[in-house]
DNA sequence: CCATGTTTTGACCAACTGGTAAAATCACGC
DNA sequence: GCGTGATTTTACCAGTTGGTCAAAACATGG
């Protein structure tokens, strides 16, 4: 997980010479240079805050959630929590911010050295972990890429673009070297967030239609079973 | 394509006796037993509001939208929709109502004689093309699942449940008679699901990490490529 | 207990929200 | 061209929205 208030490259690059993601300082004293150490307390604030934003966002999305919302969610009164960030959009911004990193990161850490379908699945499997573990942060980037990804625009033609080009010119090879089925390697990375990602974005429906059965150990099965058998030569 | 008021039956029973889709008449003079023809104007308006919600809604979510913005979108003034649609809600659950009839129709329709691999490619290549030809639909869909399905909860359990199960059904009895490989129907159909509305939902990332190169054609085929993988024998 | 900086609150604001009422305009059969 | 009903607009409202501000309350080291 991403600490705190550490702003990831990427998101600070934008045309406007401003960054939208972490655009502005969180605290009045937060200038260019200096920030102080946080703290107990304003780090249970400020967590407190993240939590309550991305329990809101995660559901109404950023124009759908108030600040109401999230000040009653996390305990707070409302201007206490425009103490702890300047705008609703800095908050929205920030809970982007950290997750567009844990996004990220299971990507890059795929082994170009370890066996192909270890690799594929085990990525399959974290993806499964994290809708299983983490739906909210699944549910408030299916929000944000719904509206067309307003804010984070840069970041899936940049970072995101590249990251997975190189992921798939690594399946490309990979079949090519005979260890994989020859598959479209974008469009396979795209059926693998699709399915793992349906667990926790549809998650409300997935258990309507199942009843009582929960939807995990099977499906994580089911998603192994069908990227296997889609890969073996 | 549903045909104008009509009201689906499975949207009209709630717990509250009032059904929450189509609760309200949409016109003044629209009375519990008589309606009028609608005369040409009534359905060029109508249907101008129905494609600004459409356009608005699937953005922005139910709460995340307003009429100021569907009224901007579909060229009338808010006092005038308000006079085809008597609340922003009525314009919204319209929309859902007419989405769940095409929604659920292509899973009724599932030949039980036809060949498997032939009916589940079938259903998986028309979902493709709804999401190429209807992406906002999907995405209104989305977002309301996202957001815990308020105002169709009971359609999930009951209705789509109850198609859903059929379905799985006829899978599993198929793979008995040894057609298909041996799968987790429902978990199957999750990712039928998952992997076409994919491209409608998330078509901004996916356009985003694709640069120029149209996703349609070569998705389709994956998904195809990847369905026949796991059914085949 | 005091002083200083931190945290929280209450009162407030302008813009926006969904929705209403009545008057004004329009369309069209006679 | 007239009357009747259909349609549209203008003016408006009460509640909500994101956000501000100064004062109050709190914490804490001396």
């Amino acid at each position: 997980m991403s600490q705190g208030i550490a702003c990831p490259k990427f998101l600070t690059d934008r045309k406007d010479g401003c960054s939208l993601l972490f655009a502005r300082h969180c605290f009045p004293w937060d200038d260019e240079f200096m920030s102080k150490p946080e703290t107990p307390i304003q780090k249970k604030n400020r967590s407190a805050i993240m939590n309550a934003g991305l329990e809101v966002f995660s559901k109404f999305g950023f124009r759908g959630s108030t600040l109401d919302q999230i000040a009653l969610e996390s305990g707070l009164s409302k201007p206490n929590i425009l103490y702890y960030f300047k705008s609703k959009e800095v908050i929205y911004t920030t809970l982007l911010g950290e997750l567009l990193t844990d996004w990220l990161k299971p990507v890059r850490d795929i082994d170009p050295d370890g066996d192909p379908i270890a690799e594929i699945l085990g990525y399959a499997a974290h993806k499964m972990e994290m809708s299983q573990n983490y739906p909210r942060q699944s549910r408030l980037y299916a929000n944000e890429i719904i509206q067309g990804a307003p804010r984070i625009s840069n970041v899936l033609t940049s970072e995101l673009h590249e990251v997975v080009d190189k992921f798939a010119q690594l399946i490309k090879s990979w079949s090519k070297k005979g260890l994989i089925r020859d598959v479209d390697p974008h469009h396979l990375i795209f059926s693998i967030w699709a399915m793992t990602q349906h667990y926790a974005d549809f998650d409300f429906q997935v258990r309507a239609v199942l009843g009582h059965d929960d939807p995990f150990p099977k499906g994580e099965k089911h998603v192994e079973d069908m990227l296997r058998q889609m890969l073996t030569v």
